[in-house]
DNA sequence: CGCTGACTTGAATCTCTTCAAGACGTGTGG
DNA sequence: CCACACGTCTTGAAGAGATTCAAGTCAGCG
């Protein structure tokens, strides 16, 4: 199904999260749009950024889930986060001399690519647009630190609360979920290594979250019945996501 | 002790960082430099980003450890990473609207601070250095990655071995270890915040490091005495930091 | 000289993992 | 169309790794 330049940018979910920090100009978006190559898909499972290689482009995600992640010698794999609808990919890949982790499609994804190159010129010209790719990294820096602190300090049943509500508020400024649900492409061995939990726990800590009326998953959809009983369990406070949720 | 232009530039931990990176011009060094202002010192226990609050400055340090944390409600403390000489702090409180964690200095810190709005100038004229900012950024990202597969996927012995590695590796590129020691300025409780155990664990999982005969710690010092088998134990790749050590 | 902070160690306890086995749904080839 | 394999989910039981509680040592310091 063809599209026209214009429906991707009255779509674009980059514009719609790099709009939620700044006031990008007409001029702005058009600029940014013109960086990009046109969106291209790639069927989940296949690896669009792999440990150790060498890149130069980077790409925006545009649709799908993807996920970063590590594998240690023994077999033990960590996943650091997943990347939604309007996250860059491989930007920190494309600064380093190499990819310092995988990036995997999980489900079908459509990404669009620019080289890293057409940086520089941005910068000259339009040196807004690098402060919000910069500020698309600093959040996603938030991500990571909220991550180690969940797996650092907190235990089984608030580590996943604080997850599902992390992933409802991100998908939510996306347009990609409800108010109090969201489809849910990740299997219990999935969750288990991004948590750092083995998989018979994650297991035991979802039918917990069931049995006190928290959240069910049905049929690949995660729906949460009491966002505020879930916001206690998980010490949830979405300040460090910086998307002004709620207020917006 | 007064010091002259010339000595900064001489001894200055960011550039012999960012020069680890891209070799930066004769300009491009003496305008990083231009961008400072003159640095000053911060105590021990001082906090120089507080979380929830504003800021619009970020800083260099020159000199001294600090670092990254968080705090629950009910007292447990996440300590996200160490900032060293070179590094660059509260780029990302700046960038976001506020600070999402705190940064306090653990020993006494020597910093020098530039406005965020330089940076746009800095965009136009000198490209490469907000590249190379953003390669500072990206290396952060790195290690905040790593301390997520530490946290999550390994047990305690090879957390505090890859730890250390860490440690050493970071050092040595600005000079403030020796081949295989260095000043280590950290309680247990603070290792134990770092590697989310308890601080009961991190006393046993060091007698069990010195018993092994890995490392000692004598005088605030951290000996390490056979590189290789601490680095078998942690796992240590030291690929995601970067630096091309060794072979420098 | 007594207080405080950091380190150390033992014992009991708990959270989470590992091992094992079964249920269920789905796709595939005979 | 059935049998079988495979991936995912589920549950029980045993065990390991880490925490918590408690107490005691040691050095530095007012």
């Amino acid at each position: 199904m063809p599209r026209t330049r214009s429906d991707w940018k009255r779509m674009n979910p980059i514009l719609r999260k790099l709009g939620a920090a700044l006031d990008l100009t007409k001029e702005e978006q058009a600029y940014l749009l013109d960086l990009q190559g046109a969106p291209h898909t790639v069927t989940a499972g296949r690896q669009i950024v792999v440990e150790g290689e060498i890149y130069d482009d980077i790409y925006f995600l545009h649709d799908g889930w993807a996920f970063r992640s590590k594998v240690l010698p023994d077999g033990r794999r960590q996943i650091f986060g997943y990347l939604i609808a309007g996250d860059v990919i491989g930007l920190r890949a494309s600064l380093l001399d190499f990819a310092d982790d995988t990036v995997e499609a999980l489900t079908d994804c459509t990404i669009a690519s620019f080289s890293l190159e057409r940086l520089y010129d941005a910068c000259r010209h339009h040196p807004r647009l690098v402060i919000a790719l910069m500020w698309s990294a600093a959040r996603e820096q938030s991500l990571l630190s909220e991550q180690i602190m969940r797996i650092g300090r907190r235990n089984a049943i608030e580590r996943v609360a604080h997850f599902f509500l992390e992933l409802l508020s991100r998908l939510q400024l996306v347009d990609e979920a409800g108010r109090r649900s969201f489809g849910l492409p990740l299997t219990q061995e999935l969750i288990a290594d991004t948590l750092g939990l083995s998989i018979v726990h994650v297991n035991r800590t979802l039918r917990k979250l069931r049995q006190l009326g928290l959240v069910d998953i049905e049929d690949g959809r995660l729906v949460i019945h009491d966002i505020g009983r879930l916001t206690d369990v998980a010490d949830f406070d979405p300040l460090y996501l910086d998307q002004a949720s709620g207020a917006d």
